[in-house]
DNA sequence: TTTTAGATATGATATATATCATGACATTTA
DNA sequence: TAAATGTCATGATATATATCATATCTAAAA
């Protein structure tokens, strides 16, 4: 963990609009004063449940994952967040620590704001708080959205599900290194790990992937796409 | 249902204060300008996925289910809601039409207030949008919370779960009239419908609870909280 | 370097759960 | 009223999944 060097405002950032984009001048200001860039390397944890709250972030680089800690050694991942997400959102205006964890899961610039100043802007810029409302209501359908679309799923349903969630929401491409552990995509979609594993030795002597270490290839997205939506 | 003549203003409501608490009198004269009590008999749908959203909903008696239609005959309910909810707090503001359906479990009483009217007081009192973020982020993350603690138990810790929410927090009582079919059970906590009725049937044999009908007795709350705990 | 711990991998087996079948009973509909 | 439909109930069976055991490989620690 390192903070970067405070070197553009955030009226000039090329993420203003996601947000931002209608905040006066005077509060702009306001929030960028408290504003810093954080970077995380692989592996380091951002927020941890039960620690206070005390900053608004932001994800500007990299990739994260929520997560519930399990006292049996066994976490719940509650979703992959990516570039863009207001990964802070769950709970921080309904509790004062932390309810769920997140780490990175490459290098990660998180851009952080303090929350009491959000707090303060919101408080008098109603269209502003609007806009929270319809962030923070839209990452929390989705994520049980996903939740409910998981459960509902048989196990190849769910391997299928993730490899194509991570090759055309993360990385847009038929291969890509895979950024979680068999375990940590057990924790995912709710499987054991050995299942995991399985089951991508499976797609692979069925051809349907090829696998190198953490590199996947998706052979045949066609074929699980029909898994996915079969179950 | 049935709308219900207008009888007390909002500012004099016994509910006030759970989220109009701190408005000013003229807000409050504006919300309650658009406001209307509605009936609802058991059965009837309040509110239906797809259809456009036009008002904020206030559960002021009785008990509704949120749930997802399914096309293949078996809903996904979400959650159960009683007295005090704000029902349709979920996606109305991110969504122009409403993601889940609503339909009463028994005879139901709905407050209910233009969504237009709501967003306007919203945009201009700050401490009240901070208000419905709280409430809002607090309603999903506890039906995330349950959504995890039900699928990471087996079926009897599922059943035992159910029995002691209804006990616990709808009646408050070790007997009631359970208000949902066993299908609803499973459809609340993802089994099937045959395993619901199994493992109630079960319950009873083993005399932790006594069966008539709707008609619910936990002889044994205590082994229920074992069993729902040890999942 | 050696040791240790963790990740990946696979097989055998036990167990949990769904599915299918059937019947009784209750409740709605014709 | 009878017929039809839905709910509750239980058993037999098939299937999906977890668990346990073991091995290899890799990465971290001593």
């Amino acid at each position: 963990m390192r903070e970067l060097p405070s070197l553009n405002h955030c009226s000039t950032c090329v993420y203003k609009n996601l947000l931002f984009g209608n905040l006066n001048t005077e509060d702009l200001n306001f929030l960028n004063e408290s504003k810093k860039e954080i970077e995380f390397k692989k592996g380091e944890i951002i927020s941890e449940e039960g620690t206070e709250i005390t900053s608004f972030l932001y994800l500007k680089q990299g990739l994260v994952k929520l997560y519930k800690k399990n006292p049996l050694h066994k976490d719940q991942i509650i979703s992959i967040a990516k570039p863009r997400d207001f990964v802070s959102l769950l709970s921080i205006f309904s509790e004062s620590t932390y309810k769920y964890s997140i780490s990175a899961l490459e290098d990660t610039i998180v851009c952080s704001v303090d929350i009491k100043a959000m707090k303060d802007v919101i408080s008098r810029d109603g269209k502003f708080a609007i806009e929270i409302l319809n962030k923070m209501s839209k990452m929390y359908d989705d994520i049980l959205e996903t939740r409910f679309e998981i459960n509902k799923k048989h196990l190849r349903g769910r391997i299928a599900y993730i490899l194509l969630y991570f090759s055309n929401h993360i990385y847009q491409s038929d291969e890509f290194d895979i950024p979680i552990s068999r375990r940590e995509i057990a924790e995912l979609i709710e499987m054991t790990t050995e299942n995991v594993i399985r089951i991508l030795s499976e797609f692979r002597k069925d051809s349907i992937i090829k696998i190198d270490g953490k590199k996947i290839y998706l052979l045949e997205p066609e074929r699980l796409e029909s898994i996915c939506k079969l179950g």
